[in-house]
DNA sequence: TTATTGTGGACCATTATAGTACTGTTTAAA
DNA sequence: TTTAAACAGTACTATAATGGTCCACAATAA
């Protein structure tokens, strides 16, 4: 259904709680805790996310992670592809390997242009937009009760 | 990693062939022989297909399928949702219902945005698009071997 | 009436995903 | 120097999604 995974959407919800107060150290329990994901869960996220360099991560007591960069400058292509890989629709868009090969094929030149799209988009939007309200409605809904992500998924 | 299923590829790669005469029609033992396909997996595709109204299917002898509307009127973004479903990055962005409880949530508001973006996109490339060449290495490098889309995935 | 062709549903094997656990490494602080 | 806090890497398991196949049924042209 072109839709990302869990993991990557565990990923926005704990970039955007770290974009709150940028530069401070959030240990990965602390991170567990507000957001209500398993601590095994997002440890793994946020490992991939400061292999990705999205983060920067600090080890020992008094340890943690912080963003890598101003959130301005975090896309969400970067997000995505740091949890799910390169960003790309079609399997022969990734390895040119199996492309060549079926060269005779007409459509699949045409697919890395949808993908360019795509990826310009996701390319565009960063962790700064992402958690400014964008709709008036949302702006009203936010003095809500906060619900942790996890019970969505149920 | 964002991708779309080998069955919406094959989808692309039979509704391509197809184009080529718009009008006539083609049986699925016929697509299957030209696309290297196994028939099975053709069946359901093309099953697909006529309920989303993208084709249209003629039961009986001398039956088939042919294009429900000309090349340039059918979008990719209808292929993908035949296959697929509705075309949405998140969870939420499908039941309303799972987002209205978590509204606290302000990140969600701003993945319908992108998702609108990613659906515009994919709603401004047709069929006919897809079957003329892009690059002009894709030109000459059509007269190669043709190979069955199978062969792509071992 | 018969051969041909699509329809709908069910089914299973394989793979990907999500989630968890465990062992090791680093470092601040006592 | 020791200890505890915290990240790193890897491996494992259960569940779900996907891909692929098959069969009994319905429709239609000859």
């Amino acid at each position: 259904m072109l839709r990302l995974s869990k993991l990557t959407d565990y990923a926005t919800v704990i970039l955007s709680f770290m974009a709150k107060d940028d530069l401070q150290v959030h240990a990965a329990m602390e991170i567990a805790s507000v957001t209500g994901i398993a601590l095994p869960t997002v440890s793994k996220v946020l490992k991939l996310l400061v292999n990705a360099k999205v983060l920067i991560s600090t080890r020992g007591a008094k340890g943690g992670y912080t963003l890598a960069k101003e959130p301005s400058k975090i896309t969400v292509a970067s997000v995505i592809s740091a949890l799910e890989g390169p960003i790309a629709l079609t399997e022969c868009s990734i390895s040119q390997q199996g492309c060549e090969q079926a060269s005779g094929c007409g459509i699949r030149g045409n697919w890395s242009l949808i993908n360019q799209v795509i990826h310009n988009a996701l390319e565009s939007v960063t962790l700064a937009d992402m958690i400014k309200p964008t709709h008036a409605q949302d702006v009203v809904r936010r003095q809500e009760v906060l619900i942790p992500v996890a019970s969505l998924y149920r």
